[in-house]
DNA sequence: CAGTGGTCTAGACCACATC
DNA sequence: ATGTGGTCTAGACCACTGA
């Protein structure tokens, strides 16, 4: 990163400073070693500091840098390769899926969930709070809705609230037919409680997805998986060349 | 949006007013119409213009807002559902596929893909440029990489580029036997000749989809195509609910 | 042309992690 | 206590749109 000035250009100056910084962090830097400061930087670059943070910031978004508060930026590994399908599309909770319940309550949907499941918003249902590591780091928050008349036999002692209820809730889901499953991914940003879980700040950028189990002709449950968009690439498979698909990580 | 004045609160300014705002849209705000200027609202809110173009960033990357320079800050209409999966899985260029060819050219591959396609990264490879709309807008620019191993049959009379070559290259990819494909979903930001053609400004959020295409045992193409992140919402349909797919819209 | 959002500055203070 | 990134201010000027 030897370069102390920019030369004069038409485009903005952050756009600029992004690539001179990113050809520097290909060039200069390994993987978790620690750049200067921001104000050394933008000393460095004679720009103001909020001009290097912009840059600081879309090279955070691309997944090129990390940055934490009272310690420093870092250069970021690759992206994980995060497998999305549920495996042979089978319910949550199923042998050998990735996530590991939390919690779980009854209480009334969002609105947006209450019309993917094209129910009265003031009904309450199940909700399954559940949480997805990758190499020791948590990747994933998620949170399942299924209307309690998806689930008639849930036992009428189980448990309130926890993890022992969150393991009911998906055990009784398993005894349904799984006839098909929908998904969609977007971008959003980290409510505060997602945040916490995932160690980031609020607002963080996330990619959101929402996945639909149809089950006796009708929407039998919904979850809203919140990923971290800085570590995550979301791989979508194909039961036709599953031996590929393992080399996405 | 009555609200004239922010109560203290231990949040970060910018967080709270996001969600004054968000209140604010749902309840008082109808779809296309036009805020106030930022000027403006800073003022009636009493915060700096910095400080509330960083709420008006965060609901835009999610979706909510619209803003064009020279013009205004608009309401956005909920997010577009646009189906990722390839019809049938079938090829690119195949009957009734969304895209529409633009451009194409021989050129050697970018390292990244080069890496994927396992290919010497200074052999060239045919590339073909599309684009994809909905409902009138442009939602997504896409290259596609055909290593010329690939495509042996390509007619050697074949224009050296533009439309008509896009044409002859995806017309040859139909007479292969496709095996299988794989889709990986990250984050990213525009490109400065993505953006013009997606008609935002370079280094806006936008969703990568990584597409490998299988063929006689090998990664015969890939696809990499850029969604804008703030209009789209990525759909992966199931072929055991097809009736359902149709509604994702 | 006037009005909009986009870029940039030079400061200040805060919240957090680490020693 | 020190040093980091995160928030915030009050300005300035630029690039673009549309009348």
């Amino acid at each position: 990163m030897g370069s102390t000035q920019l030369e004069p250009v038409p485009e903005p100056k952050y756009w600029h400073l992004k690539t001179v910084l990113s050809d520097a962090l290909d060039s200069e830097f390994a993987v978790g070693e620690i750049l200067p400061n921001e104000r050394e930087l933008a000393a460095r670059f004679g720009v103001a500091r909020a001009t290097l943070r912009q840059a600081l910031e879309q090279l955070e978004l691309e997944g090129r840098l990390q940055r934490r508060r009272g310690v420093g930026t870092t250069v970021a590994p690759p992206r994980m390769g995060v497998a999305v399908t549920d495996p042979e599309h089978s319910w949550p909770g199923a042998p050998g899926d990735a996530w590991q319940p939390v919690d779980a309550a009854e209480q009334t949907p969002p609105g947006a969930v209450a019309r993917l499941l094209d129910m009265d918003p003031a009904t309450s249902l199940h909700t399954v709070r559940r949480t997805r590591k990758t190499r020791g780091q948590p990747v994933a928050t998620e949170v399942l809705y299924v209307p309690a008349a998806g689930v008639p036999g849930l036992a009428a002692d189980a448990p309130p609230t926890g993890p022992a209820r969150a393991h009911a809730v998906l055990r009784e889901l398993q005894r349904l037919r799984l006839e098909g499953q929908d998904q969609a991914v977007e971008l959003g940003s980290a409510r505060a409680d997602d945040a916490k879980q995932l160690d980031r700040l609020p607002g963080s950028p996330v990619l959101v997805v929402t996945t639909r189990y149809f089950s006796g002709g009708r929407t039998a449950a919904v979850a809203v998986a919140t990923y971290r968009a800085d570590t995550c690439r979301l791989t979508f498979g194909d039961a036709t060349a599953p031996a590929v698909q393992l080399l996405a990580g």
